[in-house]
DNA sequence: GTCTATAGAAAGATAGAC
DNA sequence: GTCTATCTTTCTATAGAC
């Protein structure tokens, strides 16, 4: 193969570099993939990877900063609806679905925290933390109109974000359910975590069981 | 190959190494800790390691491997009482303690596992299946009763699983929570999840809103 | 069983040519 | 911007002395 000319979009390379770090580091881990793997991907000698990126600490941050803000920017631009209900659905569903459309980005985002430099994880943390309360504002307000109860609001807000991510950790193309349904089991677990009721596990099951 | 033992204690060197070894990898990853860094960590140079574990891979298939036969036997020996309802509590009050007791061992069982070779990766996820599977069937067993409602028994496996697991990833000693209310408060969660009710988010939350 | 020493490979990052 | 070449460090694992 010719090497045909220099580039006429200069960012491309730079761009190309961040998708197969994004690959390699969600597949293999941060600390396991090196700078001469990733330029190999590429097509082009380690020595031009620093020609596009700080460093190899840089390039992970870059990474997770770049996701977190699209998760921010993305959940801005949903439509969410009226009450509290109709806003923790929308969440729900958008969580689901911009994990699934994403699913390296988030692996990375959710594991390679501990290979940050301290004042870089502050940042992402910083990222994240606004995240969670959004969802934690659309529970305080259901508990204060009396649509939910839950137990503690901060649990309830990282138990449901841990719940809904863990679709990652299964969720495979192709697999026995389609995408569309995925939302709609999840919304119903979620619904029901934080209803009010206080019978268990639920009024009319309890009487269904004993009675 | 042969290993003559000579001191009054032979497997206390090799005990330390594995504590070592859990809580480094748990803290740095396992690919980004050295051999030399354990040795440095148990007070010995980096050949007496190779005296006590066969390598750095085989050191940490050992670690998951023995943390969820742990898992599994302590399961196996806790009292689950009578119904489904009162084995689901039991499940979720365990898995909760049994993770906030062993933090260590469980991030390197859900964060390693891309670590492994294929084998040891197939040996491991037999184990953990059957963890999840004996959730699965108190989840069964549930709705079979007609006492609960999920609208997928793998799903709401996975989903519970998630949840509750996600409880190591804030915890910490001496925090705003008592560590018994934690066990409490996602119980709660739990419970309702699985709850048969059809109202969103439950008939009697509906009526006090709308009503 | 632990030590010292080292083999042999690979890592992150940089310099200078073009 | 990308190349080749290299500096410097670090890695896993083993050998042989004691």
């Amino acid at each position: 193969m010719r090497r045909v000319r220099t580039s006429r979009r200069p960012r491309e390379t730079g761009r190309r570099i961040r998708a197969a770090a994004l690959r390699l580091f969600a597949r293999h881990g941060y600390a396991a993939v090196s700078m001469r793997r990733i330029a190999r991907e590429v097509g082009v000698q380690v020595g031009a990877l620093y020609a596009h990126v700080p460093d190899k600490q840089g390039l992970l941050f870059e990474l997770m900063r770049d996701h977190l803000e699209e998760v921010l920017a993305a959940w801005e631009a949903t439509p969410k609806g009226d009450g509290p209900l109709e806003r923790l659905e929308a969440f729900t569903r958008f969580h689901i679905d911009f994990h699934l459309a994403r699913p390296e980005a988030v692996f990375i985002a959710y594991m390679e925290l501990r290979n940050l430099t301290p004042e870089n994880f502050a940042a992402i943390e910083k990222l994240r933390r606004r995240y969670e309360d959004a969802l934690q504002a659309i529970l305080a307000e259901g508990v204060q109109a009396g649509l939910f109860d839950v137990p503690d609001l901060k649990l309830a807000t990282l138990a449901i974000i841990a719940m809904l991510t863990g679709v990652n950790t299964w969720y495979r193309e192709g697999g026995r359910l389609p995408r569309s349904r995925i939302g709609d089991i999840y919304w119903d677990m979620v619904r029901k975590a934080v209803a009010r009721g206080d019978g268990p596990p639920a009024p009319s099951a309890l009487r269904g069981y004993r009675g």
